[in-house]
DNA sequence: ATTATAAGCTAATTCAGATTAGCCGTCAAG
DNA sequence: CTTGACGGCTAATCTGAATTAGCTTATAAT
């Protein structure tokens, strides 16, 4: 990794620990291993290296939704996925998707940086909102209409499906966030979680 | 209210939209209608205007928790409350318990500043899960409790159940706190949540 | 009446931390 | 070979924000 990308690194580090007030170019010079003068000649100011790390999530994140979206308006493919889904099958999804999202390091850091920095302007704000409630339950959404079309779960109201299927992830989430220790409670309480779910949705006999 | 609570005030006010490191002595000030020195007879430094609001926070929320644990232990005064429950009692309880935590305005602001915060230290990172995951689980595990024993609600893992109420509560509110103008969007879900909450867990006939 | 204390003000002071100036070695392109 | 861009360094500089000094007024207790 070159410099100018290990700083961007460094900083997102730091940023998503302390916050951005909180972090000084020193630390992330002394990260970088060079002095802070030296991460002039790759960002023109502190603030640019911040924008620097949303520009570049910015970027992966529409990779990301053209991804989703490619894989989504292929039903068939995902159809195909789910054909002998059962509540352990269920129970691995959900699992999956959240250790994803909490140990993928760069997710991990961004969503921390911008759960402190989310107040600070309304594109934040609304960065965060897209990233952590309306695209998933979205994605989410699509994947478990898929589910309920092959009569594998039942409702009427697949949005609020997502919801109580989504909700409860996001927010172990973000206790284990805060409080890592807490992760294996977290864990256990996602599979109770996800198979109550299936309880409750999956077609009852 | 006196100068001293009137700091107090405005700084949980300001530290709960810009976050500590982003708030200026001076404007706190300001807003009080004194200048920045003056601040300096009430508290001793801008550290100890933050560690009073936690502390009378703290003060607050063990009046609360002491509130909350002699309702509950009187199970019968309670159960007359939920006496005749129905889904669209369900529906203002849950609704009231999120209008109250979105619009009180001391709540409200202490939640953002935790949010902000939260990433600081092992003590505030432990106030925060307290207060919006511990606290509200096991308080309205024992009001759903009751509807269980009274058969209004089925399940036989009712902190699950509780957490399939309260997250969505939780993650609208999140919403709300950063994009207000959802409110209306949150509100509509909120009510769509527990009328299907109901349906999943009142007695199916 | 006197005095002590509380609470305000203006004018320094301090200091940390971002940024700039200006120098140096390396290395690839011409 | 030499030149210029790149990326690093040390030593300033500059700024802004917290805090302190020291004065003043009002009020309440002795």
């Amino acid at each position: 990794m070159d410099t100018k990308h290990k700083i961007l690194d460094e900083a997102l580090t730091l940023f998503s620990e302390k916050g951005f007030a909180n972090v000084f170019v020193n630390e992330i010079a002394e990260r970088v291993g060079i002095k802070a003068p030296s991460l002039y000649k790759h960002y023109k100011s502190k603030q640019a290296i911040f924008d620097a790390i949303i520009d570049e999530m910015n970027h992966r994140f529409e990779q990301q939704a053209q991804a989703l979206t490619i894989d989504g308006t292929d039903p068939a493919a995902d159809a195909e996925v789910y054909k002998n889904m059962d509540e352990d099958h269920l129970v691995k999804l959900g699992t999956d998707l959240f250790k994803y999202y909490l140990h993928d390091s760069y997710t991990r850091r961004f969503r921390k940086m911008l759960t402190i920095e989310q107040f600070q302007d309304k594109d934040l704000a609304r960065v965060y909102s897209q990233q952590y409630f309306d695209m998933p339950l979205s994605y989410q959404g699509m994947l478990l209409g898929l589910l309920v079309s092959q009569g594998l779960l039942v409702t009427e109201n697949v949005p609020i499906m997502t919801l109580h299927f989504y909700a409860p992830i996001y927010m172990l989430l973000t206790v284990c966030d805060r409080e890592p220790e807490r992760e294996q409670e977290a864990l256990k309480l996602m599979e109770e979680h996800i198979r109550q779910f299936d309880k409750l949705y999956g077609r009852n006999f």
